[in-house]
DNA sequence: TGGAATTGATTCGAGATCAAACGAATATGA
DNA sequence: TCATATTCGTTTGATCTCGAATCAATTCCA
């Protein structure tokens, strides 16, 4: 502190375009998001000395299976991965022989990946993306708390990315799958 | 949409491992919170069209500029990125002459980095870091909204991180400034 | 004083991330 | 039929991200 007299108020030459002080708000928001994206980039190392997977590996992993045997662009809507991103991730899983890709015969442009009996077994062995102690609190939550707080998130994730769903193509309909959850006011602006 | 039918309830092939349906819940958070990222950083992709600066490097321009001339160290804990990573960014940012490094007189380890002139006009005339359309929805909201989002995004870092501080070395004490925002129960675990 | 431990910053290696540009295959329209 | 458009996956280029290892400077203790 202290400091902060000396320089006034920094001349906001940026217009405050909000009410005044929500700017403090937006950069609280945006700090406790970079919290949260590191810590889950380093729970992903961890789990790569524990089961040679990352975090996004893992994720792939798992859609692969509950998916079948997905295209790539299937798979990426699915795990809101970019194409480009995940054809290195599948490049890596493919190098430790834990997925196959195939051409798909019948439409010689996709390829459709598989998980291989190893990667069935790694899967299965595969350990919780999250950390345990965040799992824990969250199992020590009610119920309405742990909804609340996916509720917010995926409030957040909407009134983030659905005004910028480019990513590469990325045209098909809402991948939202929020459980039943009921949406709240719902705002459907724009 | 229709699409939901067809998949029934997905074949579980890795082990519950907890309460029944926390899994989902997790999945779904990670989700939600692979969206949030996803999205800021196509965010940050435009940010470099119209401004040349990347999300980070604006954060950190922001950061030094609110610090006045901080030591790298000190602002890798301000902005919640690993030293190995801000030197990168600094680097960046240096190329582009918006900031300088400079070799602290009193111990001589320490690099203290400033704005330059340029830096300091690129830094008025950036634009912020959030989408407009997130930026106007959250203007819509009541107060008490806003504070509840910030405080469910705040107490997910603190649930995921908190366990995790190892970051290179990041000792010190909290750095949390949540302005007034009173922190409801507080819960000082561990 | 002088070696050991600590601290500050950088370098290295590996992976993730996206957009844009690309080549190949399929679909569409004239 | 054939040219054009669209879709699919990959490649390229730039950044970000971290931990671990490293080098330099400082502090600590004997």
């Amino acid at each position: 502190m202290a400091e902060r007299s000396t320089r006034p108020i920094q001349e906001r030459t940026t217009a405050p375009a909000t009410t005044p002080g929500a700017l403090d708000l937006e950069e609280n928001i945006l700090a406790a998001i970079r919290r949260i994206v590191r810590a889950i980039d380093i729970q992903s190392r961890k789990l790569v000395a524990s089961c040679g997977l990352t975090g996004p590996q893992l994720v792939t992993l798992r859609a692969i299976d509950r998916l079948g045997s997905p295209s790539l662009t299937l798979l990426s809507r699915e795990v809101s991965i970019g194409k480009a991103t995940l054809t290195g991730i599948v490049d890596r899983l493919e190098r430790q022989r834990l997925v196959a890709r195939t051409r798909d015969s019948a439409d010689r442009r996709r390829i459709t990946v598989s998980l291989t009996a190893a990667g069935e077994k790694t899967l299965a062995a595969a350990p919780p993306l999250l950390q345990d102690r965040f799992r824990s609190e969250l199992a020590g939550l009610r119920d309405w708390e742990r909804a609340a707080m996916l509720s917010t998130l995926q409030r957040v994730a909407e009134m983030l990315d659905a005004e910028d769903l480019v990513l590469d193509d990325l045209d098909a309909g809402p991948i939202l799958e929020s459980d039943r959850l009921e949406r709240g006011p719902a705002k459907r602006s724009s």
